[in-house]
DNA sequence: GACCTGACTGCTG
DNA sequence: GCAGCAGCCAGGT
């Protein structure tokens, strides 16, 4: 008992999840970042699943552009989640960002930091 | 109410 | 240097 959020109103995503799609949203156009560094930004870099799992739930989301979220490898891991199979990528080539085999070509270059923002 | 899965990461062998 | 395993947390069945 003690805390619990009687917030029954749209307040109560204000949750991991809800932090996620903050980040997400603040990644820049040409830019991606990976699941660890946005859990990181949040806290909880050993729960990059989670991460994962917050763009599964936002699915529907056009605010939340979840093609610039990949793992650490820079790979499209979650293309299949995506509506056709290289949408996600396709996105990400829109941008200028080159897409090869399913994964970002050089990665390292491209990749932003959300805790440098934040 | 408990178990399993899931868009990952880091460490150890 | 590469491959495999365990850990994390939340949602779904």
């Amino acid at each position: 008992m003690g805390v619990e959020k009687k917030n029954t109103t749209s307040q109560s995503e204000d949750n991991f999840f809800e932090r996620v799609y903050e980040v997400a949203k603040l990644i820049p156009y040409g830019r991606a970042t990976s699941y660890g560094a946005i859990a990181k930004c949040l806290g909880a870099a050993r729960s990059a699943r989670m991460v994962g799992w917050a763009m599964n739930a936002c699915g529907g989301r056009d605010d939340v552009p979840a093609h610039r979220v990949v793992n650490r490898k820079g790979v499209l891991t979650g293309k299949h989640h995506f509506q056709g199979t290289n949408l996600m990528q396709q996105l990400l080539e829109s941008e200028g960002v080159t897409v090869e085999d399913n994964q970002i070509v050089d990665f390292e270059n491209i990749f932003w930091d959300p805790m440098k923002e934040l």
